[in-house]
DNA sequence: TATTTTTGTAAAATATACTTGACATATCGG
DNA sequence: CCGATATGTCAAGTATATTTTACAAAAATA
């Protein structure tokens, strides 16, 4: 899977630490970590906790127009 | 949760039943029923595999603007 | 009506998202 | 340089997404 990129910018918009977002969308800062290395897919609900934590939607963040 | 009817709608819309939509993303077709219904978070991955087979994206079919 | 297709649902098993705790390294301000 | 904060990573455990098999009922179609 590829580094989410957009949403380490994002994030970095915000200034907010992989810990603070964490801690916004209620998860452990190793999973906010492992969506932006690209390790695991996160669920659907997760994906919107974080768009609203950072203002953005789902396009903005998790959506990639060429894919397998 | 809430029942995903813009899914419902769309797969609908393609003439695709429950079955014909579980094959074209590689999911079992009580999966999709369980979507559908609102039974359970799908990850990321099975929705961009969604909205790719109905020719739609992450934010016609999976963004709410209001929730929880 | 009879037949087929589609949908709803349930239980048991498997895969994987996510947590917790811990440690190492890098970075940045004092 | 030193302490604090941020990031990367790993291993073991828990929660839940997804599969498989199976059956019943609804809906479409002949």
């Amino acid at each position: 899977m590829a580094k989410n990129l957009k949403l380490k910018a994002a994030r970095a918009g915000h200034d907010l630490s992989q810990q603070e977002l964490a801690e916004l969308v209620g998860v452990s800062r190793q999973t906010i970590n492992a969506i932006e290395k690209g390790e695991y897919n996160p669920t659907i609900k997760l994906c919107r906790a974080i768009c609203r934590a950072l203002g953005t939607t789902l396009n903005d963040l998790f959506w990639e127009e060429n894919e397998e």
